[in-house]
DNA sequence: ATTATCATGTGGTCTGACCACAAAGCAAAG
DNA sequence: CTTTGCTTTGTGGTCAGACCACATGATAAT
């Protein structure tokens, strides 16, 4: 129940009274999940209109605006202005957009360290190669291919090398079909996106680099095709914590050609 | 530039215009993300009181109100009225809440197939409990211990029973000391607590059920902290496996059918 | 039949006004 | 001087109303 009591006789309350203590947008929301959840709203339907909602539940517009706009931000649905069907809020579902924003700014305020979210990448993705390596009918892994060819092209750019080889990632976690995991990988590795550009700038050859990426990325692929899954997951883990070490190294100031390879990575 | 031009002399563009397309609330986004990032703004700071951040970036209030919501949704702020030095927006990067909601309600709007969720909690929580079984100096498991012997009474409530399982898978997750991991699996295991209450209570013979649990959770522990991490491993996964292919069971359907199942998803 | 114009419905935004609340300031009483 | 109680101030929470921009559909003019 709203606070206003501006002068109009003490109303009563409407039946979407949440807990006393819920604000008002968090009601709209508690609403549009039961809503949700009991089938009344699915994928591809239309959201009643703002003012319209705003009535139904008796709160102002600009109070199921806030509650849409994380509903948007969350991924669960896609505004548009204008008329006819394309327009309004329309439940699509998401997953990625959402699960990426969050990650990001935890990162960004620092709930979320670096090294978690790389360790978190390991252990998801250590888990999504064995699992398509051990899978019978072996995976397709045509996307992950096509971006491997993308990628060896030795002219390309760090920027791009690197988001080619965040779609490599990703496209490894949609090989097996579920899209949690590919959210949470997409997120994850985007998460840390501008970290590894910058880690990537410093490095003293990103040539060579880059060429030792290509190689292991096929290795990868060819364990997980040979169905080899204790040998994919080993591999991935090393090239993962490889990279990272590399780039968090403080030293690679060396510059004289081999890694010195310090000890291990910070955790 | 807002899109009221009202009348006053059309004037130019503060410093805050983003990207053409964006929306006002996604400028006030963008630049707290900034700032975050900057360092500007830290953990236990204050953000600058909506009306000043309003001003500041020449938007509305109900625009800053709108971003401050989706942070708040996400677990960046907290929000709090009053005075003092406890009151207004202040960043907390609480990363449980937010990745909670996001799961929960990517869930109730069919972007995630609990099954996908289920077997995300497969990946991730064999891939922990085999690196606690790894690690050298063997992790505390205190609080997963106490947890057990609370749920070894034998009069607790189903629901009960569940809550408290799903702070001991939470509290194997904490042992990583990995708030990553621990916001997703309190994420994954929370999001799709209804489904597991409503199968409960579908089971034929709930104590039964609850001893098999028991057991499996401390045969788990006991991996653990022998090392055994392959053993870790596959009892975990049966553990999960297990549960969640009993209460899918289509068997002690017929009777005590509930859940608010809708007719069928249609597309 | 085609084209141009207008009406309508929708989200996006701003402004201004309250309310509720908690702290800090301040004044009166002891 | 301390304590008590009121007032002020600053903050988020909410609402109401007003525009704007935009896409569509209906209608009128050609």
């Amino acid at each position: 129940m709203p606070r206003t009591t501006t002068s109009p006789s003490g109303d009563g309350h409407t039946a979407t009274d949440q807990r006393p203590g819920a604000r008002a947008w968090q009601s709209v929301l508690t609403t549009i999940e039961g809503r949700l959840l009991t089938g009344e709203l699915a994928p591809g339907d239309h959201l009643p209109p703002e003012r319209t909602l705003a009535a139904e539940l008796a709160v102002g517009r600009s109070s199921v605006r806030e509650a849409l706009r994380v509903l948007e931000a969350l991924g669960l649905i896609r505004t548009a202005t204008g008329s006819g069907p394309s327009a309004g809020a329309i439940i699509v579902a998401a997953p990625r957009g959402g699960m990426s924003a969050l990650l990001r700014l935890q990162v960004a305020a620092q709930g979320f360290p670096v090294h978690d979210i790389v360790h978190t990448r390991l252990l998801l993705e250590t888990g999504i190669v064995e699992e398509l390596a051990r899978t019978t009918p072996r995976p397709a892994l045509a996307s992950c291919r096509s971006l491997l060819t993308a990628m060896s092209d030795q002219a390309l750019p760090s920027g791009d090398f690197l988001a080619l080889d965040t779609r490599f990632h990703v496209a490894l976690a949609e090989a097996t079909h579920n899209t949690v995991v590919t959210a949470m990988m997409a997120g994850l590795r985007e998460s840390i996106e501008s970290y590894v550009f910058a880690g990537s700038a410093a490095l003293p050859d990103w040539g060579r680099t880059a060429a030792r990426l290509r190689c292991e990325h096929q290795a990868v692929i060819d364990a997980i095709e040979q169905g080899e899954s204790a040998k994919a997951r080993t591999r991935i883990r090393d090239h993962i914590t490889g990279y990272y070490a590399e780039i968090s190294a403080p030293s690679a100031a060396a510059a004289t050609d081999e890694g010195p390879r310090p000890p291990a990575p910070a955790r």
